[in-house]
DNA sequence: AAAAAAC
């Protein structure tokens, strides 16, 4: 049942992505929200149609370039009161501060430099003032010390530079050969070294071979000490320091406990969830993935922290590419859709009217299960396929649950922000809020956006001024709120786009930190379209009782991407690549690593392609300029790391190559849903050799996607009609 | 192993 696109018809295009004119820079239109408040916010009847008018008036604004109004606009609003000099510093400044970016590498270097140093200068003076307190220092700063210890040399270089490292010289003989291994175990294990003095002779062999210890401790406690000792740890865990000072055990506490609480976490919602799809996971990968994965076994337990059953973190499970439970949803049918519009989902007129602006008329499936439920207030898990209007569907009913809560208050100047989006990117970020800020917008709230690789300037003093909603990413999100310059104490509903992979490696933990930064109690609301038991980790701590909604039917017979699969020589990719992206179409390109995207797009302009590149090695303004260049058409073909791979929306890109092939099905399905966006047609050609087929095979299996593999050699004609096919069909 | 995300 394709309802996705067939009832919506043809407005379904602009359904749940706002078209700006060509022309229109997003970046003025972001900038518009938090900096220049130029809309009074004190106007007590916003009127949508008012703000539209100042809108257009920008132009003027737009003269100004991003980077002049990047600092000044936010001197200006911070310090009203000493404009003499500052406006002509903050001007000083910007030029030096671009420059400066060029720069960062070499600083970066220099960094990791000095910090060593500065740590050593340090620690000496403390040293030789406090001979008699050594031992203490060592039970803290031991893991500084071995660092130290690489680093000798230069600490005999600096002996000739002060007289008390000459009296260290004396006693480092002692300390170093007798005292620090002795100390430093015996700190720990007193207790267990009492009970064990007839072992002697293996502690003496466990301080060259540090790994052997930690064995036989495991062996060991288990047997006899463990149990005693385990509640005491559990105490522990609550008291962070003790535990960084215990830096000797915890091998064997993350070993022993970290699995155990990721299981216990996964174990609770895995038998609500897992009762549907447990067969599925027998039948599908595991046998083929084993045999598949053997060599990156290495890296598979951390992955497997993820997985719903604890069984799969056996070594079978490959690390890669897992496939996590679906989570048990509501299955929400095109039939429901039908009847109601926005408003009868509870939206209000001025929302309506801002959604019907943006080309969304009628709510798409996933826009009619979620706007109800996030208006009760519940927390939500929503998966709908990439295209299939997300944004809305957590972006309206948001904005009008704002609204609902504020209603006849006033809306205060440097008031805290009430709602929280978050992004895995900065691009994506930008784009959720060109649609949330015009909703928002409509009923007089704000928006800004928080994310890195620009000025931290504007975004802080837009906050100081107040607003109600911000978009961002977790790594500025969390500096500012370091800094203590953003409170989220006040904010009632977080929204984490892409959540599954907000829940990965590296995201997982910021994210953490930021949502526990929310009220107490605060809506979460999780979309993605592969969500699965891999936010379990977020649901877990943070979700009560959430209602999971996807749409039924999204299988591949109700998608409108074509899916084929070359199989060719490594020696010919160059000029495949060349011969595919030589075409009239928009085409995405995605490459693996961002050197190889880098090189992939100077390749196309020597062939003659005009290509540009997206990934980040590129600052930001080249990063955004770069997509703006794919969006309004001055180029037809984007190579990108998979940065571009989730959410990004652009209109009209009908042919995806991906040149490495992914190695996770999750990333299929994403960089395969930058085209065929709601509705249209598009098609995704990946390149494999032949070496690569099996493992294409089972990825194709677990992302359900059926394409046909196709032998292909330089010059065939596969590769003319996939590239000038499109053409014809981009009109369907 | 790579990518993303702060300065």
């Amino acid at each position: 049942m394709p309802k996705n696109k067939k009832p919506a018809g043809g407005r379904a295009a602009k359904n749940f992505e706002p078209r700006y004119g060509a022309k229109t820079s997003f970046q003025d239109r972001k900038r518009r929200p938090g900096a220049e408040g130029p809309v009074k916010p004190g106007s007590k009847s916003p009127n949508h149609r008012g703000y539209r008018a100042e809108t257009e008036a920008a132009p003027d604004k737009r003269r100004w370039s991003a980077s002049d109004r990047a600092g000044r606009d936010e001197a200006r609003g911070i310090r009203q009161s000493a404009r003499d000099d500052r406006p002509a510093r903050s001007f000083d400044d910007r030029p030096a501060r671009s420059f400066d970016r060029n720069d960062r590498p070499a600083r970066s270097f220099d960094r990791n430099e000095r910090p060593a140093r500065s740590f050593d200068r340090n620690e000496r003076p403390a040293r030789s003032f406090d001979g008699d307190e050594r031992p203490r220092r060592d039970a803290g700063e031991r893991p500084a010390r071995s660092f130290d210890r690489n680093d000798r040399p230069a600490r005999s270089f600096d002996r000739n530079d002060r007289p008390a490292r000459s009296f260290d010289r004396d006693e480092r003989p002692r300390r170093d050969a007798g005292e620090r291994p002795a100390r430093s175990f015996d700190r720990n294990e007193r207790p267990a070294r009492s009970f064990d003095r007839d072992d002697r002779p293996a502690r003496s062999f466990d301080r060259n071979d540090r790994p052997a210890r930690s064995f036989d401790r495991n062996d060991r406690p288990a047997r006899s000490f463990d149990r005693n000792d385990r509640p005491a740890r559990s105490f522990d865990r609550n008291d962070r320091p003790a535990r960084s000072f215990d830096r000797d055990d915890r091998p064997r506490r993350d070993a022993g406990e970290r699995p155990a609480r990721s299981f216990d976490r996964n174990d609770r919602p895995a038998r609500s969830f897992d009762r549907d799809e447990r067969p599925r996971r027998d039948f599908g990968d595991r046998p083929a993935r084993s045999f598949d994965e053997r060599p990156r076994r290495a890296d598979g337990p951390s992955r497997s922290d993820w997985n719903a059953s604890p069984k799969r973190s056996a070594e079978h499970e490959q690390r890669v590419d897992v496939v996590h439970e679906r989570l048990q949803a509501e299955a929400v049918d095109a039939a429901t859709v039908t009847g109601a519009g926005f408003a009868e989902l509870g939206l209000g007129d001025n929302i309506v009217r801002a959604l019907a602006g943006l080309g969304a008329d009628k709510p798409f499936p996933i826009q009619a299960a979620t706007v109800a439920p996030i208006l009760e207030g519940r927390d939500v898990l929503a998966r709908g396929r990439t295209g299939s209007g997300k944004t809305i569907a957590f972006g309206a009913p948001l904005v009008e649950s704002i609204l609902r809560a504020q209603a006849g208050q006033r809306r205060e100047f440097g008031r805290a922000p009430k709602a929280l989006i978050l992004a895995p990117t900065r691009e994506l970020a930008l784009q959720i809020d060109r649609t949330v800020q015009v909703i928002a917008r409509s009923v007089g709230l704000f928006t800004t956006q928080i994310y890195g690789g620009v000025p931290q300037a504007r975004q802080v003093g837009a906050l100081k001024k107040g607003v109600d909603i911000i978009i961002g990413t977790p790594g500025r999100i969390e500096d500012l709120l370091n800094q203590g310059k953003l409170d989220l104490s006040q904010v009632q509903v977080a929204v984490l786009d892409e959540a599954d992979h907000m829940c990965e490696l590296g995201f997982l933990e910021p994210v953490q930190r930021i949502l526990r930064a929310t009220a107490k109690g605060s809506q979460k609301l999780l979309f993605s379209a592969t969500l699965d038991r891999e936010v379990a980790a977020l649901v877990d701590e943070f979700l009560v009782e959430p209602a999971v909604y996807e749409v039924a039917g999204e299988d591949q017979d109700s998608s409108t991407i074509e899916h084929r699969v070359l199989v060719i020589e490594h020696r010919d990719k160059a000029q495949i690549l060349d011969s595919l992206v030589d075409r009239e179409g928009k085409t995405l390109v995605f490459a693996r690593t961002r050197a190889y995207a880098e090189m992939l797009a100077e390749q196309f302009d020597d062939a003659g392609i005009a290509a540009v590149a997206l990934h980040g090695d590129l600052n930001q303004q080249k990063r955004t300029r770069n997509l703006e260049k794919l969006t309004s058409g001055r180029v037809n073909v984007l190579v990108a790391t998979d940065v571009a791979a989730r959410g990004i929306h652009v209109d009209d890109i009908d042919l995806v190559i991906q040149a490495d092939a992914p190695d996770e099905y999750k990333t299929y399905l994403h960089r395969s849903g930058r085209t065929g966006r709601a509705g249209r047609s598009g098609t995704v050609v990946t390149l494999i050799t032949r070496q690569r087929q099996r493992r294409m095979t089972e990825l194709l299996d677990r992302a359900e996607i059926e394409a046909p593999f196709e032998p292909t050699q330089l010059g065939d004609d596969v590769l003319e009609e996939i590239s000038g096919r499109q053409l014809s069909d981009v009109t369907s």
